[in-house]
DNA sequence: ATGCGGACCTGTTAGC
DNA sequence: TGCTAACAGGTCCGCA
């Protein structure tokens, strides 16, 4: 679910909350997530002060006294800070108890998500070492991804969702992103021009900052860090609306299958 | 190096 | 109404 607008709702949601806090305890009750939670982290975090709080991709970076605490939020996890007297639900994986009576409760129904411990450089961990730019970012720009996409016979729309190319696009936004770009999402990403890939650029920056500001998409259970839903749904031109008129020309939206993703254009606006 | 399919796991929905 | 199959916001891994 929770592509880059949602992590970043979530992001200044919880971080306000928890920055300057001592965590109080780690309460681990379902510790097989995307990868096993290290047991280690009970005794490890308990005493350790929060100071920096930040996203990279998808993945969200706690600051402690020691290390880094990195939690992915998967497909269909959430954060949230409330009392910490709140009984668990069965989805609700772990809590951070803080020293005000508050917690970080991780909400994740697939258990895609996960929670990690990082001791050393974080920037040089495995899961991040590799990520390409952040899409709001003035080093990404359309040079750069035309310069990536040079010889690439994949189509744009998976180019776009690789985050060893750009990070934080998924599959909402890459069909928003293309749709707002007039560009195919089935076209080869090598044979798009310089001329195309600057609308592609500002289309992405565009709806990413617009989803971020809205909240970002709610389709059945994401809530942000102060447990509200986002807003971004009722702003989508494609994602869900197969055979639905487009909104720029009223041409039935096509619906297909592309790597196992449900893929939205418009046969008209976009080649 | 790139591209593709399968894997992880659970809940909801579509279809018979 | 009930059962089953397909599908859902992510992304790592192994194979061609």
């Amino acid at each position: 679910m929770p592509e880059l607008p949602e992590v970043e709702t979530t992001l200044r949601g919880v971080a306000p909350r928890l920055l300057g806090r001592c965590v109080a305890a780690l309460h681990l009750r379902q510790p097989a997530l995307r990868w096993p939670v290290p047991p280690t982290l009970t005794a490890l975090l308990p005493g350790q002060h929060i100071h920096g709080a930040r996203r990279r991709g998808k993945y969200l970076l706690f600051a402690l006294d020691a290390g880094h605490l990195l939690i992915h939020l998967g497909m269909s996890g959430s954060l949230r800070v409330i009392p910490a007297d709140q009984a668990p639900g069965p989805h609700d994986h772990f809590d951070l108890l803080l020293d005000d009576g508050a917690m970080l409760r991780f909400t994740d129904p697939r258990r895609f998500g996960a929670l990690l411990w990082v001791a050393g450089d974080v920037e040089q961990h495995p899961l991040l070492c590799r990520l390409g730019p952040e899409p709001l970012d003035d080093v990404f720009d359309a040079d750069y991804l035309h310069r990536r996409a040079r010889g690439r016979t994949a189509p744009v729309k998976s180019f776009l969702m690789d985050s060893r190319v750009v990070v934080g696009i998924g599959n909402i936004y890459a069909n928003e992103i293309l749709h707002h770009s007039g560009v195919h999402p089935l076209r080869a990403a090598g044979r798009i021009g310089l001329g195309r890939y600057q609308a592609v650029v500002a289309a992405t920056k565009e709806v990413l900052a617009g989803a971020v500001a809205q909240g970002g998409t709610t389709l059945r259970d994401f809530v942000g860090g102060d447990g509200k839903p986002g807003y971004f749904r009722q702003q989508l031109r494609a994602y869900g609306r197969g055979g639905e008129p487009c909104r720029d020309c009223a041409a039935p939206l096509r619906e297909v299958r592309l790597a196992q993703r449900t893929t939205v254009y418009c046969p008209r606006c976009q080649r």
